[in-house]
DNA sequence: CGACTATAAGTAGCGACGCTACAGGTAGCG
DNA sequence: CGCTACCTGTAGCGTCGCTACTTATAGTCG
Protein backbone atom coordinates (compact mmCIF):
# COMPACT_ATOMS: atom_id res chain seq x y z
CA UNK A 1 0.00 0.00 0.00
CA UNK A 2 0.94 3.52 -0.68
CA UNK A 3 2.12 4.79 2.76
CA UNK A 4 1.89 8.21 1.47
CA UNK A 5 -1.77 7.75 1.77
CA UNK A 6 -1.36 7.66 5.14
CA UNK A 7 -1.12 11.99 5.01
CA UNK A 8 -2.77 12.96 8.30
CA UNK A 9 -3.84 9.40 9.84
CA UNK A 10 0.04 8.44 11.26
CA UNK A 11 -0.38 10.50 14.26
CA UNK A 12 -2.76 9.15 15.03
CA UNK A 13 -2.64 5.15 14.23
CA UNK A 14 0.65 5.69 16.24
CA UNK A 15 -1.11 6.64 19.26
CA UNK A 16 -3.16 3.79 18.59
CA UNK A 17 -0.02 1.81 19.04
CA UNK A 18 1.33 2.87 21.83
CA UNK A 19 -2.22 2.97 23.71
CA UNK A 20 -2.02 -0.79 26.08
CA UNK A 21 1.74 0.24 26.48
CA UNK A 22 4.96 1.90 26.02
CA UNK A 23 7.34 1.25 22.69
CA UNK A 24 10.23 2.00 21.09
CA UNK A 25 10.62 3.06 17.39
CA UNK A 26 11.63 0.28 15.76
CA UNK A 27 8.67 -1.81 17.81
CA UNK A 28 6.36 0.37 16.54
CA UNK A 29 7.57 0.43 13.21
CA UNK A 30 7.47 -4.09 13.62
CA UNK A 31 4.04 -4.19 14.84
CA UNK A 32 2.52 -1.63 13.00
CA UNK A 33 3.67 -4.38 9.57
CA UNK A 34 2.46 -7.44 11.24
CA UNK A 35 -1.00 -5.83 12.45
CA UNK A 36 -1.20 -4.98 9.04
CA UNK A 37 -0.55 -8.11 7.62
CA UNK A 38 2.22 -6.36 6.11
CA UNK A 39 -0.38 -3.65 4.36
CA UNK A 40 1.58 -0.82 6.12
CA UNK A 41 5.60 -0.81 6.29
CA UNK A 42 6.54 2.95 7.28
CA UNK A 43 10.53 3.38 6.56
CA UNK A 44 12.48 4.54 9.92
CA UNK A 45 12.75 8.05 7.87
CA UNK A 46 8.91 8.00 8.56
CA UNK A 47 8.33 6.78 12.06
CA UNK A 48 11.22 8.69 13.69
CA UNK A 49 10.20 12.20 12.61
CA UNK A 50 6.86 11.29 13.66
CA UNK A 51 7.36 10.69 16.90
CA UNK A 52 9.52 13.56 17.60
CA UNK A 53 6.66 15.74 16.26
CA UNK A 54 4.30 13.99 18.81
CA UNK A 55 6.23 14.50 21.72
CA UNK A 56 7.22 18.16 20.45
CA UNK A 57 3.20 18.43 20.45
CA UNK A 58 2.76 16.73 23.73
CA UNK A 59 1.03 13.71 23.49
CA UNK A 60 3.72 11.37 23.78
CA UNK A 61 6.55 11.24 26.67
CA UNK A 62 9.95 9.69 25.50
CA UNK A 63 12.62 8.31 27.73
CA UNK A 64 15.99 6.82 27.10
CA UNK A 65 16.58 3.09 28.11
CA UNK A 66 19.08 0.78 28.01
CA UNK A 67 18.81 -3.20 26.29
CA UNK A 68 22.04 -5.58 25.49
CA UNK A 69 23.98 -2.55 24.33
CA UNK A 70 21.36 -1.28 22.51
CA UNK A 71 20.34 2.15 23.62
CA UNK A 72 16.30 2.62 23.02
CA UNK A 73 14.00 5.56 23.09
CA UNK A 74 10.86 4.56 24.80
CA UNK A 75 7.60 6.79 24.00
CA UNK A 76 4.61 6.44 26.61
CA UNK A 77 0.94 8.36 25.83
CA UNK A 78 0.36 11.31 27.80
CA UNK A 79 -3.05 12.47 29.03
CA UNK A 80 -3.39 14.46 26.04
CA UNK A 81 -1.85 11.99 24.02
CA UNK A 82 -4.99 9.79 24.79
CA UNK A 83 -7.28 12.25 24.35
CA UNK A 84 -6.20 13.40 20.91
CA UNK A 85 -6.41 9.55 20.25
CA UNK A 86 -9.94 10.00 21.31
CA UNK A 87 -10.58 12.55 18.77
CA UNK A 88 -8.74 11.37 16.18
CA UNK A 89 -11.11 8.02 16.33
CA UNK A 90 -14.17 10.07 15.80
CA UNK A 91 -12.87 11.92 13.37
CA UNK A 92 -11.38 9.16 11.12
CA UNK A 93 -15.25 7.61 11.89
CA UNK A 94 -16.90 10.82 9.99
CA UNK A 95 -13.86 11.56 7.80
CA UNK A 96 -14.09 7.25 6.05
CA UNK A 97 -17.95 7.83 6.59
CA UNK A 98 -17.72 10.85 4.37
CA UNK A 99 -15.19 9.56 1.70
CA UNK A 100 -16.84 6.26 1.22
CA UNK A 101 -20.31 7.92 0.62
CA UNK A 102 -18.53 10.32 -1.92
CA UNK A 103 -16.56 7.91 -3.58
CA UNK A 104 -19.30 4.92 -4.03
CA UNK A 105 -22.74 6.33 -5.08
CA UNK A 106 -23.05 8.56 -7.71
CA UNK A 107 -26.65 9.55 -7.98
CA UNK A 108 -26.62 12.21 -10.04
CA UNK A 109 -24.81 14.25 -12.47
CA UNK A 110 -23.32 17.50 -11.60
CA UNK A 111 -24.36 20.14 -13.68
CA UNK A 112 -27.71 21.61 -12.57
CA UNK A 113 -30.60 21.75 -14.58
CA UNK B 1 -14.53 18.29 9.02
CA UNK B 2 -10.76 18.92 8.71
CA UNK B 3 -10.73 19.45 4.94
CA UNK B 4 -6.67 18.91 4.85
CA UNK B 5 -7.98 15.21 5.94
CA UNK B 6 -8.47 14.68 2.76
CA UNK B 7 -5.00 14.35 1.83
CA UNK B 8 -4.18 12.21 -1.40
CA UNK B 9 -7.98 11.12 -1.29
CA UNK B 10 -9.22 14.48 -2.93
CA UNK B 11 -8.55 13.49 -6.36
CA UNK B 12 -10.58 10.48 -6.21
CA UNK B 13 -13.54 12.51 -4.81
CA UNK B 14 -13.42 14.81 -7.20
CA UNK B 15 -13.27 11.97 -10.13
CA UNK B 16 -16.52 10.22 -8.43
CA UNK B 17 -18.34 13.12 -8.50
CA UNK B 18 -17.83 14.00 -12.17
CA UNK B 19 -18.76 10.30 -12.98
CA UNK B 20 -22.05 10.61 -13.46
CA UNK B 21 -21.51 13.14 -15.82
CA UNK B 22 -19.57 16.64 -16.95
CA UNK B 23 -19.44 19.46 -14.45
CA UNK B 24 -18.13 22.42 -13.86
CA UNK B 25 -15.96 23.93 -10.67
CA UNK B 26 -18.70 25.57 -8.82
CA UNK B 27 -20.86 22.88 -8.95
CA UNK B 28 -18.19 20.54 -7.89
CA UNK B 29 -18.20 22.49 -4.65
CA UNK B 30 -21.50 22.69 -4.43
CA UNK B 31 -21.83 19.13 -4.80
CA UNK B 32 -19.63 18.32 -2.43
CA UNK B 33 -20.98 20.32 0.15
CA UNK B 34 -24.28 18.78 -0.74
CA UNK B 35 -23.51 15.15 -0.54
CA UNK B 36 -21.85 15.38 2.36
CA UNK B 37 -24.16 17.74 4.38
CA UNK B 38 -22.10 19.95 4.94
CA UNK B 39 -19.28 18.40 6.29
CA UNK B 40 -16.87 18.54 2.98
CA UNK B 41 -16.95 22.14 1.88
CA UNK B 42 -13.44 22.95 -0.07
CA UNK B 43 -11.97 26.32 -0.78
CA UNK B 44 -11.72 27.34 -4.31
CA UNK B 45 -7.98 27.07 -3.91
CA UNK B 46 -8.18 23.97 -2.98
CA UNK B 47 -10.92 22.68 -5.96
CA UNK B 48 -9.14 24.86 -9.03
CA UNK B 49 -5.88 23.60 -8.64
CA UNK B 50 -6.89 19.97 -8.27
CA UNK B 51 -8.73 20.14 -11.09
CA UNK B 52 -5.78 21.47 -12.79
CA UNK B 53 -4.08 18.40 -11.85
CA UNK B 54 -5.94 16.06 -12.59
CA UNK B 55 -6.56 17.89 -16.31
CA UNK B 56 -2.11 18.08 -16.94
CA UNK B 57 -2.70 14.34 -15.72
CA UNK B 58 -4.61 13.38 -17.98
CA UNK B 59 -8.03 11.98 -16.14
CA UNK B 60 -10.39 14.82 -16.84
CA UNK B 61 -10.80 16.56 -19.93
CA UNK B 62 -11.69 20.62 -19.89
CA UNK B 63 -13.56 22.79 -21.99
CA UNK B 64 -14.91 26.64 -21.61
CA UNK B 65 -18.66 26.82 -22.12
CA UNK B 66 -20.83 30.09 -22.06
CA UNK B 67 -24.15 30.47 -19.90
CA UNK B 68 -26.12 33.62 -19.26
CA UNK B 69 -22.91 35.61 -19.87
CA UNK B 70 -20.95 33.72 -17.44
CA UNK B 71 -18.33 31.59 -18.97
CA UNK B 72 -17.54 28.04 -17.06
CA UNK B 73 -14.86 25.40 -17.18
CA UNK B 74 -16.41 22.06 -17.82
CA UNK B 75 -14.72 18.85 -16.65
CA UNK B 76 -15.56 15.55 -17.96
CA UNK B 77 -13.46 12.16 -16.91
CA UNK B 78 -11.15 10.57 -19.82
CA UNK B 79 -11.69 6.91 -20.60
CA UNK B 80 -7.79 6.77 -17.93
CA UNK B 81 -9.87 8.96 -15.39
CA UNK B 82 -12.59 6.00 -15.21
CA UNK B 83 -9.80 3.44 -14.80
CA UNK B 84 -8.14 5.98 -12.24
CA UNK B 85 -11.73 6.19 -10.01
CA UNK B 86 -11.82 2.03 -9.82
CA UNK B 87 -8.30 2.00 -8.58
CA UNK B 88 -9.02 5.02 -6.19
CA UNK B 89 -12.12 3.08 -4.92
CA UNK B 90 -10.28 -0.22 -4.09
CA UNK B 91 -7.47 1.52 -2.57
CA UNK B 92 -9.04 3.35 -0.44
CA UNK B 93 -11.67 -0.04 0.39
CA UNK B 94 -7.97 -1.78 1.32
CA UNK B 95 -6.38 1.68 2.90
CA UNK B 96 -9.73 3.06 5.31
CA UNK B 97 -9.78 -1.17 6.46
CA UNK B 98 -6.30 -1.22 7.18
CA UNK B 99 -6.22 2.29 9.33
CA UNK B 100 -9.74 1.10 11.20
CA UNK B 101 -8.12 -2.36 11.83
CA UNK B 102 -4.92 -0.29 13.55
CA UNK B 103 -6.79 2.33 15.22
CA UNK B 104 -9.30 0.41 16.97
CA UNK B 105 -8.51 -2.58 18.68
CA UNK B 106 -5.09 -2.09 20.41
CA UNK B 107 -5.02 -5.93 21.37
CA UNK B 108 -1.22 -5.94 23.63
CA UNK B 109 1.57 -4.00 24.44
CA UNK B 110 4.06 -3.44 21.67
CA UNK B 111 6.86 -3.76 23.67
CA UNK B 112 8.07 -7.17 23.29
CA UNK B 113 8.40 -10.04 25.78
C1' DC C 1 38.36 -13.23 11.54
C1' DG C 2 35.25 -11.06 8.15
C1' DA C 3 30.88 -10.39 6.06
C1' DC C 4 26.31 -9.99 6.71
C1' DT C 5 21.90 -9.41 8.94
C1' DA C 6 18.95 -7.70 12.55
C1' DT C 7 18.26 -4.27 15.91
C1' DA C 8 18.06 0.73 16.93
C1' DA C 9 18.00 5.79 16.14
C1' DG C 10 18.56 9.65 13.56
C1' DT C 11 18.92 13.74 9.81
C1' DA C 12 18.88 16.57 5.35
C1' DG C 13 16.60 17.63 1.46
C1' DC C 14 12.79 16.97 -1.69
C1' DG C 15 8.24 16.83 -3.69
C1' DA C 16 3.37 16.74 -3.22
C1' DC C 17 -0.65 18.66 -1.53
C1' DG C 18 -4.13 21.53 0.52
C1' DC C 19 -4.88 26.12 2.50
C1' DT C 20 -4.96 31.24 3.04
C1' DA C 21 -5.51 35.30 0.89
C1' DC C 22 -5.87 37.50 -2.67
C1' DA C 23 -7.52 39.26 -7.81
C1' DG C 24 -10.92 39.70 -11.40
C1' DG C 25 -15.30 39.36 -13.64
C1' DT C 26 -20.79 38.86 -14.56
C1' DA C 27 -25.84 38.68 -13.07
C1' DG C 28 -29.57 39.93 -10.28
C1' DC C 29 -31.91 42.13 -6.40
C1' DG C 30 -33.17 45.77 -3.04
C1' DC D 1 -25.56 51.88 -6.17
C1' DG D 2 -24.29 48.40 -3.03
C1' DC D 3 -24.62 43.65 -1.95
C1' DT D 4 -24.88 38.90 -2.76
C1' DA D 5 -24.44 34.88 -5.55
C1' DC D 6 -21.99 32.92 -9.28
C1' DC D 7 -17.46 31.67 -11.49
C1' DT D 8 -12.46 31.13 -12.23
C1' DG D 9 -7.99 31.69 -11.06
C1' DT D 10 -2.92 32.31 -8.83
C1' DA D 11 1.12 33.09 -5.44
C1' DG D 12 3.10 31.75 -1.47
C1' DC D 13 3.14 29.02 2.67
C1' DG D 14 3.27 25.16 5.90
C1' DT D 15 2.87 20.39 6.73
C1' DC D 16 3.96 15.88 5.92
C1' DG D 17 5.82 11.57 4.33
C1' DC D 18 9.62 9.73 1.52
C1' DT D 19 14.37 8.78 -0.23
C1' DA D 20 18.89 8.27 0.92
C1' DC D 21 22.20 8.47 3.97
C1' DT D 22 24.88 8.03 8.65
C1' DT D 23 26.06 5.79 13.08
C1' DA D 24 26.33 1.93 16.26
C1' DT D 25 25.87 -2.74 18.62
C1' DA D 26 24.78 -7.94 18.72
C1' DG D 27 24.53 -12.23 16.69
C1' DT D 28 25.28 -15.64 12.93
C1' DC D 29 27.57 -18.00 9.27
C1' DG D 30 31.43 -19.30 6.35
Amino acid sequence: MRAEALKGHLDGILLAVLEPGPGHGYAIMEALRVRSGGQVDLPTGTVYPALHRLERAGLVQASWSEAGGRRRRVYELTPAGRRALDTERTTWQDFSAAVSALLHPAPAAVTSP
